[in-house]
RNA sequence: UUAGGUUAUUGGCCGACUACCGUCUCGAUUACGAGAGGGAGGAAAGUCCGGGCAACAUACGGAAGGACAGUUGUUAACGACAACCAAAGGUAACUUUAGGGAAAGUGCCACAGAGACUAUACCGCCUGUUUUUGCAGGUAAGGGUGAAAAGAGCGAGGUAAGAGCUCGCAUUCUUUAUCGGUGACGAUAAUAGAAGGGUAAACCCUGUCCGUUGCAAGGAGAUGUGCAUUUAGAGUAUCCGGCUUAGUGCAUCGAUUAACCGCUUGAUCGUUGGAGCAAUUCAACGACUAGAUAGAUGGUCGGCAGUCACUACUGACUACAGAACCCGGCUUACAGAUAGCCUAGCAAC
RNA sequence: GGCCCCGUCGUCUAGCGGUUCAGGAUAUCUGGUUCUCAUCCAGAAGAUCGCGGGUUCGAAUCCCGCCGGGGUCA
């Protein structure tokens, strides 16, 4: 889970991103984001509609999954992104952690949001 | 031992690393850091009932509308629950039931059938007439139709043929009386009676209950000015009466879905004892047990346990399901595991 | 979180508790008309009335419980 600060709070915080961001797509998701030079830190959600699964357990399992890899590289990423992710299949509740991983991962490299020569 | 019935409990455990949301303490001072301790359910679900709580300037009367319906109890309350009664099902344990009124009134009972509601004679039986066909009448015992055809079995009498038409015995229902029970009701007896059904989850009648809106409730708007002003307007779902008193447009300020309170100590939970067949209730002692707001309660790894597959190694899987103001019920979903009591069959002693 | 509405052939819809296991339009199929296609004409097939119980002699219809879909309230 991430912390309160890096989530959206308020009634159209969400407008900006869904308006203005770019879109890359993944296995069974969709990331949009957009630079935020107004903030210091990063904010991200996770979107699951009720189409996806009809449990709510379910719903909340992907949701926890997808945020922790997000905390996992909090510390790579470039300025102060807003990050949304929206959620179409319901096997990524099911499917191994570091597969997932991988592939959210490229999703990311492939925005340019991660910076590997900080790190390096 | 096999097949059931019923009432309950439980519904993974241990460890490591690393996050999130409240609370308390300490240090900083509005940023934050450290420590301690807490963090989903039996259904949190469906939202089908009932209540608390809050607002509506009144929850005042009547109409309309809605819900319920054996009896006695339990409860804050209920359409819930318990015990009992009646009916139906089951060999039994036991289960199920919207279970008041059809003699207040109205409606409906298709098709088939002769006739379906103060009904009716198709076949049959009998009498008369007659050409033996047929026609007129009697009959409700037998046949046939239908979900349903006028309480009714056996025997005797009776008759043209028949019929509760009459009698005896047996049965059902109504009425009355006595006894038992708080009561629904049950048992016994008597003489009086025998009247044709079904449907009220058709309209309706009787009895009881219900004000409306919901935490997105509510705390929570202020001032100035124009118009309107008791025959009118506004106010709390429909109408009438009554009641209260202002209303409405514009401008300015505040607010603009943020934050705070409401928000978790409660018809609370546990143990023991008393009352009661039970639902439940009384007393004493002890406990504090989530409070989020795009929504915390998690993620990953290892071990154990269980289930399935397999000769084995091993592999796969781990029930239904996620608090949103709070309680009491109901309904629905649920891999398995455990315990008590009871019934029937078979076997052995 | 609260409140409300709707489920009938592939699609859009009618439907007094019984005259008929449900009528119509459109789409589909077959045949005819035409040199051919369309139009037009004739015919056919297609529905467990969302699911499960109950009331009734009898239920798409009345009652109850589920399932699915949709709307609305700041």
């Amino acid at each position: 889970m991430i912390g309160q600060k890096n989530r959206f709070h308020g009634h159209n915080s969400l407008s900006y991103v869904y308006s203005k961001g770019r879109t890359l797509r993944g296995s069974g998701f969709a990331v949009k984001y957009a630079n935020n030079p107004r903030r210091k830190t990063y904010r991200c959600a996770v979107v699951v509609s009720k189409k996806v699964s009809k449990s709510a357990v379910t719903r909340n399992r992907i949701r926890r999954r997808v945020y922790e890899i997000v905390r996992d590289v909090e510390d790579q990423l470039v300025g102060s992104p807003d990050i949304v992710v929206t959620v179409y299949a319901e096997n990524i509740a099911t499917i191994g952690f570091e597969e997932l991983k991988k592939s959210f991962l490229q999703v990311m490299l492939q925005s340019e949001m991660l910076g590997k020569r900080e790190g390096a």
